[in-house]
DNA sequence: GCCAACGTTGGC
DNA sequence: GCCAACGTTGGC
């Protein structure tokens, strides 16, 4: 049974049409253990995934992507020139995960964060959530099906 | 740029 | 193990 998720990313940093070039990518960067645990021990190949642009002018659910990989260590991690780099984390021990994600397409509609907090249907979607900083949160059936339905991607 | 919320760090 | 200080996230 696939399992749905939403991930956050800056589209100055990467955004979805980054994602739309590169077809698939592996997930880096991600240094919150929460986080780490969803990719490490819950995430499946066939997951789908929400992209949301987060932190620019009107942040919002943009796209649709796919699980491809099981997980493994975060090479970013291991980078002494990468802002991702933890010495903490070594390849006989590694710290942080990724999976590679592949880009499905766009919404034909973008669906704004302030837009989403209207709908009663969504109580307790983790992002809605006061204070919600996680980067990865996972997304219930109903609420993807309500999603796209409301982006007009059914 | 402001600031609330949250995670991490480190002294004790 | 407590908790204050600090850093980061991210909406507004």
């Amino acid at each position: 049974m696939a399992a749905y998720w939403l991930m956050k990313t800056e589209p100055t940093t990467f955004g979805i049409d980054h994602l739309r070039e590169r077809g698939i990518e592996p997930w880096d960067g991600v240094r919150n253990y929460q986080a780490r645990n969803m990719i490490r021990d819950q995430m499946q190949p066939g997951d789908g995934a929400l992209i949301y642009h987060s932190n620019c002018t009107v942040p919002a659910i943009v796209g649709l992507a796919r699980i491809r990989s099981a997980a493994y260590p975060d090479p970013t991690a291991f980078d002494p020139d990468s802002r991702y780099y933890d010495p903490a984390s070594t390849p006989e021990r590694p710290r942080w995960y990724v999976v590679d994600v592949a880009y499905e397409r766009h919404l034909p509609r973008p669906l704004p964060l302030a837009e989403l907090r209207t709908y009663p249907e969504l109580e307790g979607m983790a992002l809605l959530r006061r204070g919600n900083r996680l980067s990865i949160t996972p997304i219930s059936p109903n609420h993807w099906e309500f999603l796209l339905e409301l982006a007009g991607a059914v």
